[in-house]
RNA sequence: GGGAGUGUGCCCGAGUGGCUAAAGGGGACGGGCUGUAAACCCGUUGGCUACGCCUACCUUGGUUCGAAUCCAAGCGCUCCCA
């Protein structure tokens, strides 16, 4: 919509919202107000198939910049894949093997074009210029580093302090990560906080080689549904991007009330004005939660799915959860016939249970409803008349449904 | 190359011959409360149409009536010396 029209004060502010450092921020005011096209520099891993809000937190950015005129270079990881980011981790990363990472590459820029202008938009791969280094290549640019500096890095201390191995080759992802800015000429570079490190390596290297360094952005990491981890699959905590509409709405009302500024900032579009007010009614109680998180899901729903779908999604949310009722579109489930049923069984190949013995629990607990009417039975009975459920909605939890055929 | 240590269920971590499907904690799931938030209370937490059977304590062999627990070799990880 907007383009380089406006002030480099107002592109600033618009850039540092939501930002958790910007080094320095004088550089990036004089790049701005120079007024040429910046490159603005992202470096994916390309070690996971599917997206979530967290990795739309610096592609979101992207395209605030995007829209402000400036040009995104998205370098896809492929070379550096093969190292394994070692940021924040507390051992070494499983390596990948190149199909993976060429199967995840491409599913990442699909997704990452939901929220990216493809015009404005430079793919590239470090694999273009690390691959052809020669091993004397590779001296050359390790001389640039201490093993004091590189050492400082805190993932490292900590690992080396407690005695967790870390690999050789680990200790090159910096310098990897920081030759891909000086391949492409960055200008500025973005990445989570706990990428510092990397993204200053790469400021260094520009400067030594006598390019103008790169500014480093870094946004902060964005924790997951359980409001404590940083979002990722691995916890189970992550929203994705690819989620349906429904699920989606669900996953961001279950957020903890504390990250819900947070989430308005790094993952919607509204302007920083309008989130300003809202963090201080919030914080004056004038707001309630509960309102502002509705909001906020309905305008994360919109972004991936269109406001129609946030609508809908927020009216099946509402029955199901603020009314109590079945939600309207229960999928048929055939499973097989018997009578009586063994439920466990039932639950199971319902998908509503993973294994009969959990469906076991899930009775005894009574988390099982037939059309919404809790059901008691006798401990250790576990078999139903088939009539009881035949045609009728079996219900596990709070979320899972299925109405049985036969 | 030499020496020492370590490997338990989703994770951490007890257990050192039978009473161990394996303490405790975390997490997760379910119930209550509620705003599908937090906090709090309660329950569950290997599989199996199940008062029983099967599979489990890195792997493979061995000792024993009986092993997560003892022995041997191997593999992984860590530390120290060279």
């Amino acid at each position: 919509m907007s383009r380089n029209v406006q002030s480099a004060a107002e592109q600033l502010k618009t850039i540092a919202s939501g930002a958790a450092d910007i080094v320095p921020a004088e550089a990036l005011r004089a790049k701005l107000n120079s007024g040429r096209t910046l490159t603005i520099k992202l470096g994916v891993d390309p070690t996971a198939p599917d997206l979530h809000l967290g990795h739309a937190v610096p592609l979101r950015k992207l395209r605030q910049f995007q829209d402000l005129g400036h040009t995104v270079v998205l370098i896809i990881g492929d070379f550096t894949a093969l190292i394994g980011d070692p940021s924040g981790r507390s051992a070494t990363r499983p390596a990948l093997t190149p199909e993976q990472i060429e199967a995840n590459a491409t599913t990442y820029i699909d997704q990452a074009f939901k929220i990216l202008d493809p015009d404005k938009t430079t793919m590239r791969r470090n694999s273009e210029w690390l691959g052809p280094l020669g091993f004397a290549d590779v001296l050359k640019l390790t001389s640039q580093f201490t093993v004091a500096r590189i050492l400082e890095r805190d993932d490292f201390q900590k690992r080396y302090r407690e005695g967790v191995g870390i690999s050789l080759h680990e200790l090159l992802y910096p310098m990897a990560q920081a030759y891909d800015s000086v391949a492409i000429s960055a200008d500025v570079e973005l990445g989570g906080t706990d990428q510092l490190f990397n993204l200053l390596a790469g400021r260094e290297l520009m400067e030594k080689l006598g390019l103008e360094p790169q500014v480093c952005l870094t946004l902060p990491l964005l924790e997951g549904t359980d409001g404590v981890q940083k979002m990722s699959k691995s916890y189970g905590n992550y929203i994705g991007l690819t989620d349906e509409a429904g699920d989606m709405f669900g996953k961001v009302m279950s957020i903890p009330d504390g990250l819900l500024v947070k989430y308005y900032r790094l993952c919607t579009a509204l302007p920083v004005m309008e989130i300003d007010a809202l963090e201080a009614s919030l914080a004056s109680g004038a707001e309630h939660p509960n309102k502002a998180k509705r909001r906020l899901a309905r305008e994360i729903v919109a972004l991936y799915h269109g406001s129609d779908a946030a609508t809908s999604a927020e009216a099946a949310f509402d029955r199901v959860f603020k009314h109590r009722e079945m939600p309207e579109d229960i999928a048929e489930v055939r499973v097989t016939r018997a009578d009586p049923v063994h439920l466990p069984v039932v639950l199971k190949e319902a998908g509503l249970a993973p294994t009969t013995s959990e469906g076991r629990r899930l009775i005894d607990g009574g988390a099982v409803r037939v059309d919404g009417e809790p059901l008691q039975l006798a401990p250790g009975v576990y078999d139903v008349p088939w009539g009881l459920l035949e045609g009728h909605v079996l219900q596990a939890g709070k979320r899972r449904y299925a109405r049985i055929v036969g």
